[in-house]
Parts: structure tokens; C-alpha cells; sequence
DNA sequence: ACGGCTTGGTGACAATGTCACCGACACAAA
DNA sequence: TTTGTGTCGGTGACATTGTCACCAAGCCGT
């Protein structure tokens, strides 16, 4: 983790919600931070390892996961530059023992806010206050619809729309069937199943570690039906 | 909803998380807000019905689910006497369009806060932010490993957990099959058949709206064996 | 070339979800 | 009392999804 190069003195400005924040708070913010950078798939946060700090994510995703004690994995969700994990690490404060992680995806450049900064911050700032209050709630409703995603949702479905998702408006998405079964919470024989499924329907074309979406619209289409 | 006998002068004190609260904080709280007593089964928050208070459950318990798109019903969580729901509110302010609900289960004493005092207290005490963000974290955790629950464990274990915490020590559930399987997620037929599994192994016996554990040792090795 | 790891394919089977239907019971109106 | 009407629970057939035990092809380092 070392300084990098610019954006050490205006990255509150990215945040559409810290851009509307009082000039003396903003002014807090960057001098009482420490601008990280976080290499590639390293795991930021997880049990037995709760930082002191809060992020606030300049650049990078970080993907949040767990693993049960059955040995099955599934993404919760994933944290996008802009975006801070007050939350998680909050709940990995107060309650030590689960199996929660966050794991860089990309390089990772991120604001760092001691606890303490934190705390007074939310006391001192109504702006910085709502941020964090928008945040909990913006990721508590993400993860009621994940639930009912989980209970209700056929995978077909689900496959199609986290294809389309991961694929970013690209043609194609660099990812093998195990990863995508995390991703979904399922078993890799079952994304296998489905896959071929998609390919025989004229939808996808496999290589390894490949889905190359031939028809992106018919995948929309399965994957919105629902919704 | 009609103001209640005691209880109105000292709830605070009923609160863990907030009886180490500055006595000022405690008696800001206590002239600001509103004793209600709302009756069993009512909608106290849900889609189009967004409340301007924070509630503290003093008495009493209310059930949080939701309906999805396709008409299947799931119970997230329970708030019980002593907790807030203050998430769940702030969850319903921040983003209407999803349909989470909050029903009370019996009769429900509670402390309605304004939002604006809500914001004034968690700036000026630290306890109280304390509370509320242990409140949010606990939330979060559950949800977490609820999502856990839902995609990677068996039927058997999670009806056989749910009976268990349902009967609260008594040796009966009075409960539907139907209800038991918006509990869990899943379908009614699914639940049935468990519970004639169940039956099948003397576990269990049934009659109309109730089931009687004959055998709750049992149930609970089945329901802790993957924890 | 060899061995070991990763990736993905396959079939059999178990568990769960869905659908259509049925009968038993409770309650209230006739 | 009888007759609806709705709730509650049971059942069988079938579809979907999860699990298990394999196998084969590609990749990578020695």
C-alpha cells in the first residue's frame, strides 16, 4: 500500500454524495484521510481482520462475500468506486464471528477515515450524516431484493441477468462456470447445465474461461421478464 | 392508537442499548416523543405508507417481510420489544418502490421519534450513535446469514430450527402450514410434507393450526447439527 | 514427456418447487 | 339443521435445482 500520485486532494469532489458536503467538512475529510492503493485480489476486510479504518473508494470494485461453514460461497455484493463500506466494516465490528470478506477486484485506490474521524464526523456534519444513512439504507434494500432474488427467482433467470451484468455492455464476459456459481450462490454443474442450455438456444458461445454473448437482447429479455 | 397507562415515563430504561445514555440525551428522548399502542395485525409501515417517526418497541413484536413480484411471500425479521426499527424506516424513505412491510404480531406499545429529533440525537450523543449503528450492523449480519440460510440450507434443518424458535420453549407451535412456509420462503406443500417426515419419526404430532413437539431435542440436534 | 492442477462435461439420483386437484373442517347465512 | 363459502391440509405428477462421483481436455512447471 503506498501514496499514489494525484487525486490525494480533491477526491471528495467524486462522491456525488460528499460533493454537496460543508467546505470545513469536505476540508476534514482529506486532511484526517490516508489515500490507500490495494493491489489486486487481496482481501481487505474479513474475519479476524476488522480495520480500524473506513473506506471511502476512489478507483477499483471490492467484492464482498462469505462462505458458509458448509464450504459454500456466494457474492453479497460489490462495492464501486464512490461508494464507501462504512457498513460492513461496521458489522464486522460488532459482530466478529462470521465469515464475511471483502476482496479487491482491481487495483484499489481508496480513502481511509480512522473510526474515531468517522464518528465525529456523523456528529458534526447533517450532509455527512445523510451519506451514511443513504448508504445503510441503499444496501439494505439491495439486499432484501437479494433474498427474495435467492428464494424466488428461477436461475435461468438469474444466470442471464448477472451475464448481462458482469458483461459491462461488452460482448463477451472473461469469467469460468465456477466463479459464475458463486456469484449466484449455486453449484457449478448447474451454470454448466444452463450455459449449454443458452449456447443450444443460439444465445452464448463457450471457450474457456469465456462467455461470448451472441445475443445479448434475448438474455435481456429472459432476465427482465420478472422484473 | 391511544396513549397507554405507565410505561410512558421510564421506557428508555427497558432499551440495553440505551440505558447507558447521557441523562440529558435520556430526557430529550423521552419529552420528544409519543407513547403509541397500535393493535395486532396492523400495516404500521409498508409500500405507500412511509412513517415520519423512528419507533422504539417497548412491548411487544412486529414482523418485517416482503412480496415479490411474483406473488411469494418471505419473513426477513422480527423486531422485538427493545429494539428500533430504525433502518427499516430509513430503508423505506430512501427507496419507496419495493414492497417490505412491517405488521405487528400483537399488541404493540412503542415510542414514536421524530425524524428530526432521530438526526438531532445521533449528532449529539455518542451512545446514541452507538446504538443506532449497533442496531444497523446487527441488522446487516442477520441479513447476511440469512442469505446464507436460504440459498445453502436444507428444508429439513431450517423448518426444524423454525419450530423450535417459534414454539419459544413451549411445547407447541399454534401456526398454519401456509404461515410456516412464508417463515422459511418456500412453499406450503414443501412444508407439509416435512412436517408428515417429521410426524413419520414421532418428532412431531399434528393437529389443525398446531403443531406439537413430542420430541424437541430432536428437532434441535437436526436444526444445530450445521451450525 | 510427465505429473498435477484447473476447467468443464456427464449421468444418476435426491431435494425442492409447481401445478392441479381433492377432502375435511369452520363458520355463517338461509 | 342445512347449505354455501373459504381455509386448511393431503396427494400425485412433473419440472427444476442440488449433489455426487466420475471423466476428459487443456495448461503449466519440472
Amino acid at each position: 500500500m503506498n501514496a499514489p500520485d494525484q487525486a490525494a486532494d480533491d477526491w471528495v469532489e467524486r462522491f456525488a454524495g460528499l460533493a454537496r458536503l460543508e467546505p470545513a467538512t469536505k476540508q476534514r475529510l482529506l486532511s484526517r484521510s490516508l489515500i490507500l492503493e490495494v493491489p489486486k485480489d487481496t482481501t481487505i476486510f474479513g474475519p479476524g481482520n476488522s480495520p480500524e479504518n473506513m473506506l471511502f473508494l476512489i478507483d477499483g470494485t471490492v467484492r464482498v462475500q462469505q462462505t458458509s461453514d458448509s464450504g459454500h460461497e456466494i457474492v453479497l455484493y460489490r462495492i464501486h468506486a464512490g461508494q464507501s463500506c462504512v457498513l460492513t466494516t461496521a458489522s464486522l465490528l460488532a459482530y466478529q464471528n462470521y465469515a464475511a470478506e471483502g476482496i479487491s477486484e482491481t487495483t484499489v485506490q481508496a480513502a481511509a477515515i480512522p473510526r474515531a474521524v468517522f464518528d465525529d464526523l456523523v456528529a458534526s456534519s447533517k450532509s455527512f450524516r445523510d451519506f451514511v444513512f443513504a448508504a445503510f439504507s441503499k444496501r439494505i434494500t439491495d439486499l432484501f431484493l437479494m433474498i427474495d432474488e435467492v428464494a424466488f427467482q428461477r436461475m435461468d433467470v438469474r444466470l442471464a441477468y448477472k451475464l448481462i451484468e458482469l458483461s459491462g455492455g461488452e460482448d463477451s464476459v472473461a469469467i469460468t462456470h465456477h466463479k459464475l456459481a458463486v456469484e449466484l450462490g449455486t453449484a457449478r454443474e448447474v451454470v454448466s447445465r444452463q450455459l449449454q442450455e443458452f449456447h443450444r438456444r443460439g444465445w452464448i458461445e463457450q471457450s474457456r474461461r469465456k462467455v461470448h454473448l451472441l445475443n445479448p437482447t434475448a438474455l435481456e429479455k429472459l432476465a427482465g421478464q420478472n422484473f
